[in-house]
DNA sequence: TGTTTATATAAGCAAATAGTTATATGCTAA
DNA sequence: TTAGCATATAACTATTTGCTTATATAAACA
């Protein structure tokens, strides 16, 4: 159970198309900044600043592999479970990897 | 399942502290515009416009009674199991109902 | 009928938001 | 060390948002 400000907020920084796709993205996977720049068609500090918000928010977090900076939901996160119960309501995000895939874009690390 | 379109709108609706606290005290009671005003101690014209924004996402609907108008969850909307859902990791808005109650402010009809 | 009560709408304004371009930081590799 | 790639931050701008006050609409009631 969540207080009604913390609720509030999430919503908030959902309910913006980039950022709730960019969570549906990271529900079954990591990715790095430059790949949601190729997904979203969008300019960089753009990303970022979504990217930042939602960190600040501890919805994701970050993890630098060499050059790269990769997000991934925040599990710990004591909104991880609303977070959660929203994404089964979205249609899979997945197809939009798969593309990036296809386009050899998609960054894998280790 | 819902477009992604559909979800953003209802998260950024519901993503502002007033209208989250609006749908929660909707959840198990109808309530009428002035009780709002009482409630949340916010101009009426206020209160109005967050009505309306949730009327036209078809999230809430109204009935008019008498001289009072009462809103209530629209059970029919798409969106609703999504409210539902996410009403469930809010605490219970009922008290401030029961406060109205006391100060003698609740509007009951039929 | 005219007045009161409840609600909606219009218009205006300050603050917040999401994007842009320009620049800074940090890692990698030659 | 320098060049190049990935990312972050700063500064700016146009748009959206949430509130206010003023006014309109609609029902109740004397």
């Amino acid at each position: 159970m969540l207080d009604i400000e913390k609720v509030a907020l999430t919503l908030k920084l959902l309910g913006d198309k980039t950022r709730l796709t960019m969570v549906g993205l990271l529900k079954d996977n990591e990715c790095c900044v430059c790949e949601f720049v190729e997904v979203f068609q969008m300019s960089q500090p753009s990303i970022s600043q979504h990217l930042r918000k939602l960190r600040d928010a501890g919805i994701v977090k970050e993890k630098r592999k060499g050059q790269w900076i990769f997000y991934s939901l925040n599990r710990e996160n004591e909104s991880y479970p609303l977070v959660m119960t929203i994404l089964d309501h979205l249609p899979n995000q997945k197809e939009k990897l798969v593309c990036l895939e296809k386009a050899g874009k998609r960054i894998v690390c280790d």
